[in-house]
DNA sequence: AAATAAAATTAGATATATCTAAAAAATAAT
DNA sequence: ATTATTTTTTAGATATATCTAATTTTATTT
């Protein structure tokens, strides 16, 4: 099975929007996530369902099928190795990869992943903590809870980001919160849901209930 | 200035026409490199035009402009680069690497290139020991001379290989032929022009003439 | 159960990139 | 200088990917 680059981008968002827990995903919802406009959705799922990467009942959303969702992670793997590449050997900062990793995941070549895995030494996590699926799709997840979900005084390490947007990055650098840092709960205001973060036992950060449920950790 | 793949495909075609001294460059010989049909030629050099990087006067082939030179050599720089890494780094042979360049060159980052660059220690030569333009587009070309332009007892050291291809890299590997090999032209036989060579002070190969005009080497 | 609103699809365009077959222009041969 | 050959271009198709506007279908209100 051989997908264009545009059919590789609609099966990620697909496979994205399904593993948020929902039984079928729309045309909006599609067309959302890609930016594109619902109608131009609707011609590329009757294509995807023809190469039997979907089902797909008119009007009624699509489902992804294990073809399906064995593609969407071979591409999901190929766009967080090349991420990890570009943050551990270029240098590149962690809210600088994603476009850049959106074109490198199309390169055809099993060849280069395999040996670009092994270059990176068999990563298991891409910048923003994301898992990397191995060659066959398997990937191993960890149970994470947002930061606005854990008790006071419980205390973890933040191990990824649920939002991977340049801007939330950046806030993220920016309050010094990091993947592998060292996180205790001081206080949470009932009100607002914000709360208040203890960094690496030194450092105390304030943030709302949104920022917060953005940030991932396992508790200790 | 903005081009797709293919346009930068066909410009980077027309450069590399263009540097064998021909004065302006057929459709026919570019649909030959580009491995398409005349028709299709015809179309991208109108579209071409239209972009001012090259002229075209139609039935009378087209010239690179400055503009469209830059661009091409742009590309090549890119391709260059990611052939090195992928040698260098992921241990491709010299071989496997042109058809991966070829995907690779079309990535639009500059900061990318500017860091893959820094990363690989600014190469000069690419794997087949073709130039690495610079961000401005110069190449410092070497005086070269092929194998069977040498004279009997002239020593010298290979640089790079004219034909790049699979093919005639591995009969390269077969025979022991590298680039940095030092050589000595033991004998030319007049008849056909095919040459006995020393590689390395040590091991002694025959070749066609064919074979010898793709090998450069600088005379030491 | 009708009417209204929302969501999704289709119809018809535009843009890119390619092809085959036919026509036109330039070049070579008689 | 015609004629023949080669080269190049154009005309008309096909395939991908996207859009706007119109239509159809489903879902929600009253
Ligand atoms: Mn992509
Ligand atoms: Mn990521
Ligand atoms: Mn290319
Ligand atoms: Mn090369």
């Amino acid at each position: 099975m051989m997908l264009t680059a545009a059919e590789e981008n609609y099966l990620k968002a697909i496979y994205h929007l399904s593993d948020e827990g929902r039984k079928s995903v729309s045309t909006n919802d599609i067309a959302a996530e890609m930016k594109t406009k619902p109608a131009s959705v609707s011609d590329m799922l009757r294509k995807l369902a023809e190469k039997e990467v979907i089902n797909y009942r008119k009007y009624y959303g699509v489902n992804i099928t294990p073809e399906g969702k064995k593609l969407a992670l071979q591409t999901i793997r190929k766009h967080r190795l090349w991420e990890v590449f570009l943050v551990d050997k270029l240098n590149f900062a962690w809210d600088e990869v994603h476009e850049v990793a959106e074109e490198l995941e199309h390169i055809q070549s099993p060849l280069l992943i395999q040996r670009l895995d092994a270059f990176l030494n068999y990563p298991k996590f891409d910048p923003h903590g994301d898992p990397i699926p191995d060659e066959f799709g398997d990937v191993r997840a960890r149970p994470r809870i947002a930061l606005n979900e854990m008790e006071i005084n419980q205390a973890g390490q933040i191990v990824a980001v649920k939002d991977s947007s340049a801007a939330f990055l950046r806030y993220m650098d920016k309050v010094g919160a990091y993947i592998g840092a060292r996180v205790k709960i001081l206080d949470k205001v009932e009100f607002d849901g914000s709360v208040e973060i203890l960094v690496d036992q030194k450092k105390s950060i304030f943030m709302s209930k949104d920022v917060a449920s953005n940030i991932l950790a396992i508790q200790s």
